[in-house]
DNA sequence: GGGGAGAGATGCCGC
DNA sequence: GCGGCATTTCTCCCC
């Protein structure tokens, strides 16, 4: 039918069009009964079942698994194990409706832009985005004061904590920026520190906490743009 | 070559191995740089990119998306807009390996026993793993006082919360089991509300925290056995 | 490896 | 739809 070992030895990605039933043990337990799927199992050991619908595989073995693939009485089996983490995942075909095996040669890795760190990137660069006269100090500090996003000061020389949202800031996000202006104010032994939640939106619960505490709020939008240079550059390299 | 919207039409799942460059523009916006992938299209309009290694697809697309295949000067696109969600995604394919359609009939779900729900089942059956005479008053609380695992009182009448984690407490764990008990005090109008986090490990800080908060920790393993009947049940319909 | 935090998180449930 | 929360979350980064 299909050597498993040998295509994946060969660095192949493997895809399985089947009737199987899974079972799982390790951080829980799962068991779906039978039904079509469809079964991906890569170099690396990994390995995902999915059903017709849907994002996400209905079950999974990550990186580092060992598969063996074996005929059975009523069909067939592929056991995958991964001993490190005590996982095991059982799938026991009925039926085999293809099987397709493809060498994959992939050295790219993908661009994102619009993350939490392109807007602190953004407002280092742009200050006023958070009101006339701040003044970043610095980013991403995790080392000396924590996962900071901005920290600077305002025209009046008061300290200033900026913790930014992709999307949506949400009463942890109040939570958050509360423990970073705590720790600020006792480092720097200092009685008030600013707090500024700069997202596109926040929740109401949020907002109300976010006041309550005396913090306030800047809507910001995220940059949703990729560096044109980075993309000229890439798409270059495909010609 | 293919026939995507046909192929969808009849609820067939597509697989195709193919060389491609991916571009997506959405919720944040990405550039992935030609390679070889696997390509999957589903029924319900889901899209995967998966790359040859990892457990994540690089790019995606969730179910709802409309997907249009067609030739282009070096090779094929697939187009996939989402208008509700305000996203696109665009592979250029330069090579394709090979395309791989079936019609998938799946009507199975999964059974998954250990998760955060079958633990504080297993502790409103079994009160005395929180401790002797403690006395279970409500489960999964949704509505009234927020979304509690466990509520009841102990020995002495004190009112008692419990979280429940099925892996390893963290400090956000201890703030979510303050946000309950000062609810819970409020609602009741009552001075003491003990507070309690049942997991099987749980963090310094977490721990160090707790403390702190007058909390306590009781070490309690999430059940992971599938209830034996309801597999016997599902493997009888096998045949 | 543990801990903290982001993610195009996803998915579920309740309002 | 929003909001809160679990997830076999996954992933990255730092200590």
């Amino acid at each position: 039918m299909i050597d498993v070992q040998e295509s994946l030895r060969k660095g192949e990605t493997i895809v399985i069009f089947c009737n199987c039933s899974v079972s799982y043990s390790g951080r829980a337990e799962s068991y779906l009964p039978p039904g079509d799927r469809l079964v991906i199992v890569k170099a690396d050991g990994t390995l995902l079942v999915h059903q017709p619908k849907g994002n996400m595989p209905v079950n999974y073995m990550k990186e580092g698994a060992t598969h063996h693939f074996m005929q059975t009485d009523g069909g067939w089996r592929l056991e995958s194990i991964n001993i490190a983490h005590k996982e095991h995942l059982d799938i026991d075909m009925s039926i085999i409706y293809s099987v397709t095996n493809q060498l994959l040669a992939d050295a790219g890795s993908i661009e994102l832009a619009g993350t939490e760190r392109d807007m602190s990137d953004m407002i280092f660069d742009q200050p006023d985005l958070i009101e006339p006269g701040f003044a970043p100090l610095s980013r991403e500090e995790h080392t000396k004061v924590g996962f900071i996003d901005v920290f600077g000061h305002d025209r009046q020389g008061s300290l200033v904590v900026v913790e930014c949202k992709r999307y949506q800031a949400d009463f942890h996000a109040v939570h958050q920026l509360e423990r970073y202006v705590e720790k600020i104010k006792k480092l720097r032994g200092v009685d008030k520190v600013r707090g500024i939640i700069a997202a596109p939106h926040i929740t109401d619960n949020a907002k109300a906490l976010l006041e309550q505490k005396g913090f306030s709020f800047k809507m910001v939008e995220p940059p949703k743009r990729l560096e044109r240079h980075k993309k000229q550059q890439k798409r270059l390299g495909e010609f």
